[in-house]
DNA sequence: TATTATTACGTTAGGCGTAAAGATT
DNA sequence: AATCTTTACGCCTAACGTAATAATA
């Protein structure tokens, strides 16, 4: 019978080439190695080596063998790893986000809803983030694009409309100014609140020319802001306290991707309904 | 460690209900199947089961881990199906062609080249031909595409052109009839030589209203051919004996398909070459 | 009472390491 | 002499079956 102790011990004769590196790095005794390739001849049927008095080296039908035997061994561990984290986001609520305006909107009402279990939420990337939910690894997930999916619910949870704040002599504004472009700003720095979400993905992706400059610590960016010269982002979801506006005029952003929509999505119709 | 024999335990719980079933059909003790499923969670290290006094049923993650569980076995199984076939391979040269004909005129050159190996033939779909030598379950294979895959080598080896035969007297036959194409044919019963390769696989597409009859003992077409006043397809390559063209007029067949370019397939370059 | 899961216990077989032999470079 | 594979031998663990227990329908 396959086994996948002896399959592991074959595979990595395959990398070592000699059984006693083999049970070196292994940390088990060279006849073990020996006995385990013999007994691999004998579950798959076939001779797997070619044998001289000192050296054994594989033959064409070891080397597939080997092929497959990984084969065997990723879906072994691949089996592990879900059922894992399957059970582990039955025990953990999970969030994934790929904005961390829409998820603090939502977490409050998920730590009423569900205050028997731990929340953890995470900000990342809108694909993963996708990935994270049709896997089981989190419960529930906000991205920006709606999905129809067997086995994903999808529903709309709220939109979110990015305006620049910049200081009142900034060159940028002209008299008649009444909103920007990313067109109008690429090229000019600006200052980021956050390194993630998808906010900061659309400003490298719209303005190429401009360098987005991070708070030096997290957290710092209020702080910073009331410093800096730069112009930064904001949304009409801002959370930040009204002293940063000081001095500022705050003026729409125009363009494709200036306005998201956020969709909650998760495998449990009852999480996001 | 997760262990093959233990998983397949695990499933063959998920398709019965029952621990006692369980291991009926497997031929084990019941504690053996009790134990083996608390090993199963020890592995796994999560819960699997919802347990109450006489009665031990799937929870969630126990049932992905039963998905996850089959492509596993799935995964060993194809393993040694396919370590196997491919040991055979090597010793067995197998060759599968589409066609009876191209594997005739193969089989003798074979035959001589590899002198030291037992030769096995057969005719088969294409498709299957293809496939077969994909996966290393034959050496050499006949197909009427030219094929371009990595790792697979291919050559042009011959071309057969399709011609019918009819008695003298048959309504098909005018006087100024120099060929006959499938549409023309279409609908007049016709003998064939057999009931696979190519040329059969041609006439059920091509001559859809067309009843093809076959001998009613393989081997026996010679013999029936000469009695019969249907008509009968042959080739260029033919290798039936004269004695059944006595009485005959033989025509060339036109349309697409009715000439056939032969190409050889293998994934050893030196066993086509 | 029949069925089901689990625990306890004694036995056994299979797998491991040590030691040694045989062969090569 | 050092390295490598293989065989032989003894030990010990881990897995099995039997028997018994407990609970349910």
């Amino acid at each position: 019978m396959l086994n996948l102790d002896e399959l592991k011990q074959f595979v990595t004769f395959a990398e070592m080439g000699t059984l006693s590196k083999t049970a070196d790095v292994l940390h088990v005794s060279q006849p073990t190695i020996t006995r385990t390739m013999q007994s691999m001849e004998e579950d798959f049927g076939v001779s797997l080596f070619t044998r001289s008095k000192n050296r054994i080296e594989f033959n064409d039908t070891g080397r597939l063998a080997v092929e497959y035997s990984r084969k065997i061994i990723a879906a072994a561990d691949d089996a592990l790893k879900m059922v894992r984290s399957y059970d582990s986001s039955l025990r953990i609520f999970k969030v994934k986000s790929c904005a961390a305006s829409a998820l603090s909107l939502l977490l409050p009402s998920l730590v009423q809803k569900f205050s028997d279990r731990p929340i953890s939420s995470e900000i990342s990337l809108e694909e993963l983030v996708a990935d994270s939910v049709r896997h089981n690894i989190c419960s529930v997930g906000i991205i920006t694009k709606s999905m129809d999916e067997d086995g994903v619910f999808c529903r709309e949870f709220m939109t979110e409309k990015l305006y620049i704040c910049l200081p009142k002599e900034h060159e940028l504004i002209k008299e008649t100014t009444q909103s920007l472009s990313f067109e109008e700003i690429n090229g000019t720095d600006v200052l980021m609140e956050s390194e993630r979400g998808i906010w900061t993905d659309l400003c490298y992706e719209r303005l190429p020319r401009t360098t987005l400059r991070f708070p030096k610590k997290t957290g710092s960016f209020e702080k910073e802001a009331k410093d800096s010269p730069l112009p930064f982002f904001v949304t009409d979801r801002n959370t930040n306290s009204d002293s940063i506006f000081k001095g500022r005029i705050t003026l729409p952003v125009t363009g494709e991707g200036s306005e998201i929509t956020y969709y909650l999505i998760s495998r449990d119709k009852d999480y996001i309904m």
